[in-house]
DNA sequence: AGATGTGAAATTCTTCACAGCG
DNA sequence: CGCTGTGAAGAATTTCACATCT
């Protein structure tokens, strides 16, 4: 089974979305109420469940407790699978705080920060080591991902050290491509370029408006 | 001149790439050297350089200041325009030490939080008001980006809000696809779904290699 | 009637490949 | 030569449209 970047991306928001409605009660879902929770058409919908092997019913569209769990078994991780968070800067604290109160799926570990003052602090029930740990920390209990919150400079040499410790893909919020070798997957999320698309297409669309 | 997102999102990081390369005093640079700094190929940056009219040559590649100066033009709001950024928790404090760091072509003009304890502090630099205030505050210098960085109950309420002002675009980091009239834009920043892709390639790369 | 599952078309985006310049 | 500019090919992704089921 090959599932697209965006497949997966799919796949995780409907998720979240599911799990709402399965708390709510609801037991049976429709390709265009699920599209219609999300900015999704209802084919794209149906396209991605097919290629999850998942199969519904003219009538009464899909169970969605079985859909949760067939969801998370192509997304979840092994169990004690988890991630480490590398900078416990404003952004890493945010980070913290996010995945604590949204995020049973996936567990962050543990993080690391080079300044003294912050390691050996508890933040947001997740301690806080001295980034020259990370070494041993990672022996004793491997991460699959590091998600990385460094300041640029120090983005490359730690993702390094990462990788030379086995972890196999990154979350990058650091404002520099990450150089790593074949077979290790980065997702980068670039914040400044974010914002600066945004503002392009706030004229943009004005300026559409405007000329025709 | 029609630009994709895609596009867009390259030209930025191009941008911060050749801006420094400028400051160390580089005058000229070959498609395949900007292509290197990034994930991009030679030809990707050369069809990009072409839909905004920069031309290079064989020679001697682009002019590093006059392809600066081109991309200011297509990604810059005019002056007096930016950003206004609602929520002032962990992220939005990450935020604003970012973009005051790193960012001077789009502003964040202010901040709003309905916590009265942050409300009047100036962090970062920028001033916090009380979210009481937006229409107040837009009124008297409009925005044409908000930035959506408050806990997902309040982002639906108070897009609508910023949209009701004229606010055209939206970085929107709930975890909730936002609703919005035609011809608003809005970029979603979902860091939980990241973060399960980015878990999801790790495994699904393991497994490759181990199959393959 | 109104939904699913899915080939096939359409669209979007990237890469190839090469003429032509300096 | 090696590089640019770009038509054309190729890949990836989305959407259409319809046979089929209930």
């Amino acid at each position: 089974m090959r599932l697209s970047g965006r497949t997966i991306e799919r796949l995780s928001a409907y998720r979240r979305t599911l799990r709402r409605l399965q708390g709510e009660g609801k037991q049976r879902i429709f390709s265009h109420e699920l599209a219609a929770a999300q900015h999704f058409t209802p084919a794209q919908v149906r396209r991605d469940l097919m290629h999850i092997g998942v199969t519904g019913s003219p009538a009464r569209g899909y169970e969605i407790p079985a859909l949760n769990e067939r969801i998370d078994e192509v997304l979840d991780p092994p169990p004690g699978d988890g991630a480490v968070l590398i900078g416990v800067g404003h952004l890493g604290k945010a980070l913290l705080a996010y995945f604590v109160r949204h995020h049973a799926h996936f567990p962050v570990l543990a993080a690391f920060d080079s300044d003294p003052a912050k390691t050996g602090q508890v933040i947001q029930g997740c301690r806080c080591h001295p980034v020259d740990e990370l070494e041993q920390f990672l022996k004793h209990s491997p991460a699959s991902v590091g998600i990385i919150a460094v300041p640029e400079e120090a983005a490359q040499p730690v993702t390094d050290r990462l990788v030379h410790c086995g972890v196999r893909a990154f979350l990058n919020f650091a404002p520099v491509p990450l150089r790593v070798p074949d077979g290790v997957f980065v997702e980068e999320i670039d914040i400044a370029v974010s914002l600066e698309k945004t503002a392009y297409f706030a004229h943009a669309m004005r300026q559409h408006r405007e000329t025709h």
